[in-house]
DNA sequence: AGTTTATGTTGCTGCTGTCAACATTTTAGA
DNA sequence: TCTAAAATGTTGACAGCAGCAACATAAACT
């Protein structure tokens, strides 16, 4: 399904072919994101990057003008596919509006912790997520707003309480990438995948809690 | 004055001493927190320190082994003062468990915007909160214990749900971090102090009700 | 005084991101 | 089809980085 996108980038603008190497700019991707998940988001370059593929230490520069923009395609990959993941989850229990918002926040953090390079990157110290990358900033928003209408529909449904949707999106939304940012880390001491999915279960629950009427 | 307060460290085990410099270490210390807010915590450079500081490249290796020692370092000033800032705020309110949960929560928030640069290193992709650093992790227990403590207390006040206590504080725990790394990052869209602030009361409020018994 | 220890410097190695110049392969236009 | 252009890959260079070893100096201790 990714190759369907690709199929679209026929013509010579996009530089996603593959000529001598075979699709080196999605190699590049992959063993990055392999990379992450094997080392760490720190310790990823280039130029490593380029030796485990077997080609030089300056191919990837004709895929990506510099090392940002590898990291920003890996985030636009990754907030598509949790933008994905978050509709499918809305799209679970319409008619009850706290589940489906404990749907989504246990969607974030599945995805997070399943997919913990995209995560990283997606949110590495780098403030990737600026300006200076409109499209990028454009991807996260999406991802944001299946929350944020979640709320909205949850409040004209008399169903949430009436305080601004943006910033109750937010705590929501804070709760979720903290959980997923700890979880990454090895910071809850959990070892079991089905521990972590409980907990983001009950975490859900005391928020949606307290985003209930009375 | 300063060299008065360095008297009292007469012996040799304290490596924090002035000879040639003017404690060196310290001033390592507050050129990084500096360096991380005006520039970034990924461009960090133990040379780039040094030569603000006007010293030789090999200079701070005499006062810590290596970067991360550095990073440790910082860390464990950053838990110590959040320890203290979450004590401080868990003394107010002693009877009214909902208020006291919700002012941890705050001044946690508070302590992580207000010291960005200690919050970053503490929280970094570096992942220094392991069996590697004994010390660092105990120190970062000890703060969240605070947080944890609050909760057991609010437990056997009957005013908290009666589930693990453990994962009630991650859950806490979870959402001020969240929000304390959007913040940082710039991914909250609020510029003014004080409406961070009513966010940060509003969040704390959701998560509180949400643990509150019916 | 003289030795030891703490601190700072110089020089080196290997790694990194990135640039410039060049080589090769594919594509496109005549 | 043949050739020019574009896309892709390579080599070599430079500066900045972490870290090591050897050396230099200043303070402390005996």
């Amino acid at each position: 399904m990714l190759s369907l996108s690709t199929c679209e980038q026929k013509k010579k603008l996009m530089p996603a072919k593959a000529y001598h190497h075979g699709d080196l700019r999605q190699k590049i991707i992959e063993e990055s994101l392999a990379w992450i998940e094997q080392e760490n988001i720190v310790s990823l370059s280039l130029r490593g990057v380029a030796k485990r593929l077997g080609v030089s230490h300056n191919a990837p520069y004709r895929h990506f003008p510099d090392k940002e923009s590898l990291l920003v395609a890996i985030a636009k990959i990754g907030f598509s596919q949790l933008h994905d993941a978050l509709e499918q989850a809305a799209k679970s229990s319409p008619n009850d509006h706290q589940q489906q918002l404990e749907n989504i926040g246990v969607a974030s953090i599945q995805y997070a912790v399943s997919h913990r390079a995209y995560y990283q990157v997606m949110f590495s110290d780098r403030q990737l997520i600026c300006e200076d990358h409109p499209e990028l900033y454009r991807l996260s928003q999406a991802a944001f707003n299946v929350l944020l209408d979640a709320i909205k529909a949850g409040q004209s449904a008399q169903v949430f309480i009436f305080q601004d949707s943006l910033q109750l999106a937010r705590i929501c939304w804070s709760m979720t990438h903290g959980l997923s940012m700890l979880a990454i880390d090895n910071q809850l001491a959990i070892t079991e995948e089905d521990e972590l999915t409980e907990l983001a279960r009950m975490a859900t629950k005391v928020v949606s809690t307290g985003l209930m009427q009375t």
